[in-house]
RNA sequence: UGGGAAGUGGCUUAAUUGGAAAAGCAAGUGGCUGUUAACCACAAGAUUGCAGGUUCGAGCCCUGCCUUCCCAGCCA
C-alpha cells in the first residue's frame, strides 16, 4: 500500500477505511486500553491522533515508543470521539521503523532559538521551523512563477567567478593549491599554476552576468546562492544566502521600481493565501501584529522619494540622530528606520543616490552628481532591495570604472556589451532571507536558513 | 570590526549584602485516565563556559580567554 500523506487526511471529508501513513512521533499519552500517539510526517504543520489499542500484538513496544521515533501505521481515517480534532486514525497496526533514543533533545515544550541553532539538524522537526521551511519552499515556487508568468527566463549564474569586483562586498576565495605551502613568485602566492589558471572566487551578486544575458534574452532573472566575506555580526546578515536578480532590458529606473514593489506585493499576498495553516503559527507565536503589517505591505501604494527630499525628511524630522544626515552621506539603518517605521510608516522607494557612495555599475542622471539607483526600505527589516538602472554608455562606464581604479582589461566582456547594440537596462537584487523574515517575523537571518553561514560558525 | 549584555542539571530560569546551589519542564520508575504541551507520586540528575586572582568564604567581585545574543558599520 503507498502511504498518503498526513495532509491529505486533514482535507478528507468522508472516513477512509484502509490507509497507510508513516511519520515521526511527538508525544505519546497512554490510557488504559490504548495508546493515542501524535504522529507529524512533515506534509503540514499539525499531528494526526493515531489510537494505538491495546489489542495490538506489538502493545507493549508501542507503549515504549519515545518522542522522535518513527513508525508506519495502518489503519482507518474515522471521526474523532475526543475534542480538539475532527479526525483520527484507528491503528490496525504500528509498524515501528526505529526508535529515537532517550537523548532526543527536543521537548514538547518551547525551546529558545539559540538553543535550536545548535541543533539545526533537528530543528525542522519543530512546529515553527517546519512551518518556517515549508514556508520558505512555497515562496520558491511563488518566485518562479511570478517570473515565468511575466515572460522573464530564468538564469543559472555562475557561483565560481573570475571577477576580483563585483561591484558588492568582500569576496571568498577559491583555490586547489596547497595552502600551506603555495607556489610563490616574487613573493606571492603564483595564482598561474592555480586550477583557474588566476584567483577565484565564489560569487557576490549574478548581476554582471545577468546582464549579459538580459542583452540577448530580454528579461532574465537569477535565484541563487551568494556569498560575502564580510565579518557581519547582526540579525540581517549571513555569510551565504539567496539572493533574487531580475534584470531588465529596455527598462529604466522607474521600470525597475515598479517591479520592485510588484513582486513584493505579489509575493506578500501569495503567502498570506497559500500559507495559511504555517502563517497563522507565526502570527499567533511569533509576531502579533505580523497580518496587519503584511496587509499593508501587499495593498499600500509604496513611497517613493529621492534621496534630496529623504534627506530634507530626516533634517526637518528634528530628531537627533547619531550619524549626520547630509547629501554625499549613505542613509544609515536608524534613517531607514525612522523613513520606512515611522514618518511614512509603510514602505518606502528610497531613488537617486550621490554618485559618490554607489558601485561604478549604476547609470550617472544628468545632474552628473546622482545615480539611477533605488532601495527599497520596509518596516522592521529595512533593506530588502537594492537596484539600478545600469550604465550603458560606453565612455561614462570607462570612466567610472577609472574612478574606481578598475582594471578595464578584466572586464573586457562586460563593456562588450556597450559596444554592441548596448540599451537602457535595469535591475536589482532582492534578498531572499530577509524576505522571509519581512514575511513570518522572524527577528534573525540564522532562523529562516536552513544550516546558517556566520562568522566564526560553519557547523552541519 | 567597534559598543553593550549574558553564560547555573538535557531545556527554561531562580539564588536578597560575598555565607548550605533551588524550581518547573524533559528523560527514568510506578499509578490513574478518550487523552489534547494530560494528571498524581517517587527517585535521579550540577567541576555554576575555561584559566587565574581577591577573600576566612566566590554562581555573585577583579583580570584574561572562549561562546552566544543585541546594537552599529559593511549590505541583500
Amino acid at each position: 500500500m503507498k502511504r498518503t500523506k498526513i495532509f491529505k487526511l486533514f482535507k478528507s471529508d468522508a472516513p477512509v477505511d484502509h490507509m497507510l501513513i508513516k511519520g515521526w512521533v511527538r508525544t505519546r499519552r497512554d490510557s488504559k486500553t490504548f495508546s493515542f500517539i501524535e504522529l507529524n510526517d512533515g506534509s503540514c504543520l499539525k499531528n494526526i491522533q493515531v489510537i494505538a489499542e491495546s489489542l495490538l500484538d506489538n502493545y507493549e513496544e508501542i507503549r515504549n515508543l519515545t518522542t522522535g521515533s518513527a513508525v508506519a501505521v495502518t489503519g482507518a481515517l474515522i471521526e474523532s470521539q475526543g475534542k480538539g480534532q475532527k479526525w483520527e486514525v484507528r491503528a490496525d497496526k504500528v509498524a515501528i521503523i526505529s526508535f529515537a533514543s532517550e537523548s532526543y533533545p527536543l521537548q514538547k515544550k518551547r525551546h529558545s532559538d539559540e538553543f535550536l541553532r545548535t541543533i539545526a539538524h533537528l530543528r525542522p522537526r519543530t512546529n515553527k521551523y517546519g512551518a518556517a521551511f515549508r514556508i520558505r519552499s512555497e515562496v520558491s515556487y511563488a518566485i518562479h512563477q511570478f517570473f515565468r508568468e511575466k515572460g522573464f527566463r530564468y538564469l543559472h549564474t555562475p557561483i565560481l567567478t573570475g571577477s576580483d569586483c563585483e561591484g558588492a562586498g568582500e569576496m571568498f576565495r577559491v583555490t586547489a593549491l596547497d595552502i600551506d605551502d603555495p607556489p610563490k613568485k616574487e613573493g606571492k602566492t603564483d595564482h598561474s599554476q592555480d586550477f583557474f589558471g588566476k584567483v577565484a572566487n565564489l560569487t557576490v551578486s549574478g548581476q554582471l552576468s545577468a546582464e549579459m544575458f538580459a542583452l540577448a534574452l530580454g528579461d532574465v532573472y537569477t535565484f541563487g546562492p551568494t556569498f560575502r566575506a564580510e565579518n557581519s555580526n547582526t540579525r540581517r546578515h549571513a555569510a551565504e544566502f539567496w539572493m533574487v536578480e531580475p534584470e531588465m532590458a529596455f527598462c529604466d529606473l522607474e521600470g525597475n521600481m515598479d517591479l520592485g514593489e510588484e513582486i513584493v506585493k505579489h509575493l506578500t499576498r501569495f503567502v498570506m493565501e497559500e500559507c495559511g495553516e504555517d502563517m497563522e503559527l507565526f502570527a499567533k507565536f511569533v509576531d502579533k501584529a505580523l497580518m496587519p503589517r503584511l496587509e499593508n505591505i501587499a495593498s499600500s501604494e509604496y513611497v517613493r522619494v529621492p534621496y534630496r527630499e529623504a534627506v530634507d525628511i530626516l533634517v526637518k524630522s528634528g530628531k537627533k540622530f547619531e550619524y549626520p544626515v547630509g547629501f554625499g552621506k549613505d542613509l544609515q539603518t536608524e534613517h531607514e528606520r525612522h523613513l520606512t517605521e515611522d514618518h511614512f510608516k509603510k514602505p518606502v522607494i528610497v531613488y537617486d543616490y550621490p554618485k559618490s557612495i554607489k558601485p561604478f555599475y549604476m547609470r550617472v542622471n544628468d545632474d552628473h552628481e546622482t545615480v539611477a539607483a533605488m532601495d527599497v526600505l520596509v518596516p522592521g527589516v529595512g533593506e530588502i532591495i537594492g537596484g539600478s538602472q545600469r550604465e550603458e554608455r560606453l565612455d561614462v562606464l570607462q570612466a567610472r570604472m577609472g574612478e574606481f581604479g578598475m582594471p578595464q582589461e578584466n572586464y573586457w566582456w562586460y563593456l562588450d556589451t556597450r559596444r554592441f547594440g548596448t540599451v537602457p537596462h535595469s535591475g536589482f537584487g532582492l534578498g531572499f532571507e530577509r524576505l522571509l523574515m519581512l514575511m513570518t517575523g522572524v527577528r534573525n537571518i540564522r532562523d529562516v536558513i536552513p544550516f546558517p553561514r556566520t562568522p566564526g560558525n560553519i557547523e552541519f
